[in-house]
DNA sequence: TACAATATTTAGCTTCAGCTAAGAATCTGA
DNA sequence: TCAGATTCTTAGCTGAAGCTAAATATTGTA
């Protein structure tokens, strides 16, 4: 005979300072990447649905001014995600069109979950803009098996 | 006979302007809020394990300096959160107890919500610390209502 | 008690993300 | 074509969160 599987979940209360100490460094990184990814992600998407990408539509989607677009932008084309071009659409570089691919899958995958577990769409995509960026590839795994199983079911259901 | 119950996931892919610049300043409001939650919930929860709660336990804690906290520490006394008294140690008022309170709530639900979804505790508690603050209620009912089911099923099943 | 060690705060700096107002470039229509 | 409207950038500001170094307060011990 084996000990039970799962006695209701004895994680600590209070984990260790270093544990702490690193969770929290954690946040802090994730919030610096923050900006970059939803810049990139953003362009992407625009220009799917649309001809160009202005710095004005950012600043109208992110509801922020246009001066603060153009300066975000800015550091973006000095890490070289975003082609430099003053008063042109914007135009994503190689490395910048892989970030946003990673930043999309996720974005799509977090929304995505949260639908599938009864959440109301809008409030999904709401949540997610901010959940994005704190959850590890460990976390994102779990919610695509979890997708993946809800799915499934469906489709077994549906024969 | 009814429609079928879930096409995959129909929700569009690029939200009207309006929608986007809202979820994000939510985000931006949620990352406000976040320095006050992290810290009364760190008192509170220090406070529970050990006799006097400082500010270099919260340095310690949050890997930050020691200037650092006494200035967030400032600025929660100004908001009446924290009981003023320099060189002593640090106590919430009753606000602050309440905001502690609703913290911990909402930490505690993330992260037993990620370990009945099967993630590792150490990530699902690395991974709270970020998510907790942009889960809505909804969400967090959602949450909630993944993880009676599990125990529920875990209680029936153990008979 | 006095002095050294420790804990805490203050002073002064940096970087980041936001803002408004003003200047420069581009576009459009008469 | 060129004047006015629009779009974009620049300049200069604020406030938040971090830092180090120096000053001050508390504590513990000889
Ligand atoms: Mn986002
Ligand atoms: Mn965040
Ligand atoms: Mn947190
Ligand atoms: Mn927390």
């Amino acid at each position: 005979m084996e000990t039970k599987p799962h006695p209701p979940c004895p994680y600590p209360d209070v984990p260790s300072a270093e544990k702490h100490a690193h969770n929290f460094k954690r946040v802090r990184d994730a919030h610096r990447r923050e900006i970059v990814e939803d810049y990139v992600e953003m362009i992407a998407e625009l220009a799917r649905v649309q001809d160009d990408v202005r710095t004005s539509h950012l600043a109208e989607r992110f509801g922020v001014s246009n001066a603060t677009v153009t300066n975000r932008v800015q550091r973006l084309v000095g890490d070289g995600l975003i082609e430099d071009a003053p008063y042109q659409p914007l135009v994503l570089t190689e490395k910048g069109r892989t970030i946003a691919q990673e930043s999309r899958r996720r974005h799509v995958l977090v929304r995505d979950f949260l639908i599938a577990l009864g959440v109301d769409p809008d409030i999904a995509e709401a949540d997610t803009e901010g959940i994005e960026h704190h959850v590890s590839e460990e976390t994102l795994a779990a919610f695509a098996r979890f997708v993946d199983r809800g799915s499934a079911a469906t489709e077994t259901t549906a024969i």
